[in-house]
DNA sequence: GCTTGCAAA
DNA sequence: GAGAGTTTGCAAGCT
């Protein structure tokens, strides 16, 4: 028995001529060196790249028209007809396309008398047939009539890479049709770019009324003294013109195709040619990703000792460390070895040796020789499992790079180093894989592997130090997140305890409650269903229970709190669901989730990943410490669960109050923001009455919270929508509270401009302390490109300086334990608060010093303020 | 692996 | 003619 009968194929059907034309259409006019113009041809290979990584097709093919007439033309001689003549420059196209096509090794077809989508058709239908799963690509709607429970349609949207799919759900619910009527609607209404007649007067509107009801042109002229008056006259009248229209628009199945799927197979570019068309097209953008993307590239060779032990003449002041560690869960993972790089030579030290040198240990630990690494800090935990304390980290390579750039991903050292045009290193999947193949490699690679990282290290470190040096940002990357990996380190590993009796006791009790919950939703639903499905959820309430759906998603409905919210009184259902959701997020993320992160020695230690935001804010993972439940009170009490490693100790929490909108009020210079900062006013209460234009004392609490989310979406680049959204208002009025906002905040009116206009100019924002972030799209034409790079204008000095104050607060608050000999600890950040532990007998002494260090880690014109407060657990910290 | 939904600042 | 507040991490369902 052949087995390869009963591998599914996917197969990929394309319209040729149409999606040149659209592609044509929505890309301005490139030309290439010689003069030949190539945007239908990049479009297409843009959309073509796209599908190809989406949908990983096993069977292709490109369908084109044959020649002028067809069978259609037989029919009806207008068919077609009064269409504009295809543009010179695109037909120059056409043959470069066919090129194109070739060097992927994807199927051309085309069949004289039949157009390319009766083609698509008939292939289509013996796949189906088959059982194989189709995909059909065009810019025309005609094509949706294919649509089945196998195959789904995609039409371009607008450009070409937007795509709407088109399923049978999808067209039963944006026409109320089956695909097979599309073919009526077509019949009524006509087609004007096919110069199908269809029946004068009826359009879309019309055509879908009357489907809804007749179900087809036949079932319309059946009933057809249903209709009355100048309907019925122009239905009569037209009778012959819609049976024809409906013949035009019906696609061919059986048209005498010649080639058979199993010749369709796909097995990927012949990536030589394809080069070289892209060359010959200038396809520069396209070229440089595949670049990026090319596997394995030839490596230089590089020399390295393996060491059996460690003589501590080989360890220098200035060599590159690197710790290979089998995943990036540092805390827990297996250490698998050590090496170094000099100007001299390269070094692999096993993992047994490195575990036993004391001249390594000693070198290690010493800071008077300094050491380059990359990720220190996930190093510097690790080895201190192994009691080893690295000192003298005079240089971080992924902390550089990432100054140098923040929007880059920053996971493996190979793609760092590339961006540096180093490519001697792999990356870890290379090395390891992935997925349940991955694996520790034989000794040799692996030694090779950890070699080069050490190499890569050493060799690219000036190159990225020069970099910060032209940009101004090395005192940024050397005096402020070089020291913090060092704090975030001691933080991480100190780790944070857990009261897990108090978490599973929670966990019972929500258990408990969340069945009560459930059984009221499955009788006010008069079924069982999974509560935690959007699409069983959707179906109960929209199609069981006939609720309005306010919104869709992708895939269905919406069931998103906020839509919910707005169903609230219409059923009982929903309120029971809304806390549903609330409990069950508590127990599942919370409970649930938390209990698996605490280690043996009864502590949680997240990561904080220092390299990842584009702002410059950190992030925290395995566990989230920065997401813990606060708003809501049965979520607060989450926090009861965060206590003192030692008995006696209290925990501290101490926050800024509004540092975002007082580093806006210190960027913008806006006069009347800085003098309520300076008289400490509350600042929400300020802008209503600045807002409202009245008195202080005349401020409501609903002027109050609508103030506050004006402030809100000032810090997050606002717009007037979002801000409708988050005030259930209309975004007229949204509109003209930012209106008056800004009239009474000239200066931020002012810095939201000019930020802006620098961004246009320069490329990119900085923020208080020369962080960069590049906004490549901030001059783009496409309008939701650009305004989301004009917020990011707005937004990122001001989430990102607020980042700096806090860092710098951090490493001026570890320094002042050590000076004052405290046995307190710093625990956690979570964005603009620090959580510390204490003993009681320095409490008095840390309420003064911590909000003392955090308002005076940086100077700006108007004074930084800190709240503190203390408890036994982090949730009485309030 | 993607989508939806939701917790935080 | 639609688009439409920032930055994150995690869990569940579904394909």
């Amino acid at each position: 028995m052949e087995r390869g009968n009963f591998v599914s194929k996917k197969i990929l059907l394309l319209d040729g001529n149409s999606l040149a034309y659209r592609a044509f259409f929505a890309l301005p006019l490139l030309t290439n060196d010689n003069g030949i113009h190539t945007n239908a041809v990049y479009g297409f290979t843009t959309m073509l790249q796209k599908l190809l990584e989406e949908e990983q097709p096993t069977h292709m093919m490109v369908a084109f028209d044959a020649g002028k007439t067809t069978f259609r033309n037989e029919a009806y001689k207008e068919y077609k007809g009064g269409r504009q003549k295809t543009p010179p420059e695109l037909s120059e196209q056409f043959p470069y396309l066919r090129k194109l096509l070739d060097a992927y090794q994807i199927k051309q077809y085309e069949l004289d008398n039949y157009e390319a989508d009766d083609i698509i058709g008939t292939l289509s239908l013996q796949a189906e047939q088959a059982g194989d799963q189709v995909v059909v690509v065009s810019g025309d709607k005609d094509l949706t009539q294919l649509a089945s429970n196998s195959t789904v349609v995609y039409i371009t949207r607008k450009g070409i890479t937007d795509i709407e799919k088109y399923t049978v759900g999808h067209i039963q619910e944006k026409y109320g049709l089956t695909p097979l009527q599309i073919i009526d609607m077509k019949g009524l209404m006509g087609d004007s770019s096919d110069n199908i007649p269809g029946v004068p007067g009826v359009g879309e509107k019309t055509a879908l009324k009357l489907l809804a009801k007749y179900h087809s042109v036949e079932g319309v002229y059946e009933a057809i003294e249903d209709q009355k008056g100048k309907m019925k006259e122009k239905l009569v009248e037209n009778e012959e013109l819609a049976y024809l229209s409906k013949k035009l628009a019906t696609i061919e199945r059986q048209a005498p195709v010649t080639v058979s799927i199993d010749e369709l197979g796909y097995e990927g570019p012949d990536q030589d040619e394809l080069v070289r068309i892209w060359n010959e097209l200038a396809f520069k953008s396209l070229l440089e990703k595949l670049d990026y993307t090319a596997e394995e590239t030839e490596k230089e060779d590089l020399h390295f000792d393996v060491l059996e032990t460690v003589d501590a003449s080989l360890l220098e002041d200035g060599m590159a460390v690197h710790l290979e560690l089998y995943d990036e869960h540092y805390h827990s993972c297996e250490l698998l070895g050590v090496s170094l790089a000099s100007d001299k030579a390269t070094y692999v030290i096993p993992m047994e040796v490195a575990a036993q040198s004391e001249a390594l240990r000693t070198w290690l630990e010493s800071g008077s020789t300094k050491k380059y690494m990359s990720d220190s800090k996930a190093a510097t935990a690790a080895f201190l499992r192994n009691g080893i304390k690295i000192d003298g980290v005079d240089f971080d390579l992924m902390l550089g790079a990432y100054i140098v750039n923040p929007s880059l991903k920053y996971t493996d050292l190979a793609d760092i180093v590339r961006e540096y045009g180093y490519s001697d290193v792999s990356t870890n999947e290379q090395v390891y894989g992935k997925g349940a193949k991955k694996k520790v490699p034989e000794a040799a690679i692996l030694q090779e592997h950890m070699a080069r990282k050490a190499r890569a290290i050493f060799n690219v470190r000036p190159v990225v130090v020069k970099k910060l040096e032209e940009n101004e940002q090395f005192d940024l990357y050397d005096k402020l997140e070089l020291p913090l990996a060092k704090v975030l380190g001691q933080m991480e590993s100190l780790g944070v305890k857990v009261d897990r009796q108090q978490l599973a006791e929670m966990g019972v009790e929500l258990k408990r409650k969340l069945e009560m919950i459930e059984q009221e939703i499955f009788a006010l639903a008069g079924q069982e269903f999974n509560i935690n499905s959007p699409k069983q959820l959707g179906v109960i309430l929209f199609e069981q229970l006939g609720l309005p759906a306010i919104k869709k998603t992708k895939t269905g409905y919406s069931t998103a709190a906020d839509v919910l919210e707005k169903l609230e009184g219409k059923h009982e259902i929903i309120h029971h669901i809304l806390m549903y959701r609330q409990l069950g997020k508590l127990l599942s993320t919370y409970i649930e989730g938390l209990l698996k992160e605490i280690h043996e020695d009864g502590k949680v230690h997240t990561r904080f990943q220092q390299a990842l935001t584009t702002t410059g804010r950190l992030s925290s993972t395995n566990p989230n410490l920065q997401n813990i439940p606060v708003r809501l009170e049965e979520g607060r009490k989450i926090r009861k669960a965060f206590v003192p490693s030692e008995p006696g100790w209290v925990m501290v929490a101490a926050d800024y109050s509004q540092i975002e909108l007082r580093v806006l009020a210190h960027m913008s210079k806006d006069e009347s923001l800085i003098e309520a900062f300076q008289s400490d006013l509350d600042i929400h209460t300020k802008t209503a009455s600045d807002v409202f234009n009245v008195s202080l004392d005349k401020v409501t609490s609903d002027m109050r919270r609508a103030a506050k989310a004006v402030n809100f979406g000032i810090v997050y680049g606002i717009s007037d929508y979002g801000l409708s959204q988050n005030l259930n208002i209309t975004r007229k009025e949204a509109a003209d509270f930012i209106e008056r906002y800004l009239a009474s905040f000239p200066g931020v009116q002012g810095y939201m401009t000019s930020i802006v206009d620098q961004a246009k100019k320069d490329g990119f924002v900085t923020t208080l302390m020369n962080r960069r972030r590049y906004l490549p799209d901030i001059n783009s034409s496409n309008f939701n490109l650009r305004s989301f790079a004009e917020r990011t204008a707005m937004n990122t000095p001001i989430q990102g300086s607020a980042a700096d104050v806090i860092k710098q607060a951090m490493i001026e608050m570890d320094a002042a334990l050590e000076r004052e000999g405290l046995k307190s600890k710093m625990l956690l950040q979570v964005h603009d608060e620090l959580i510390f532990e204490a003993p009681p007998e320095e409490l008095d002494r840390l309420m003064k010093l911590v909000p003392e260090v955090m308002e005076s880690a940086v100077e700006l014109n108007v004074p930084l303020k800190v709240d503190i407060a203390t408890g036994n657990t982090w949730y009485d910290t309030k």
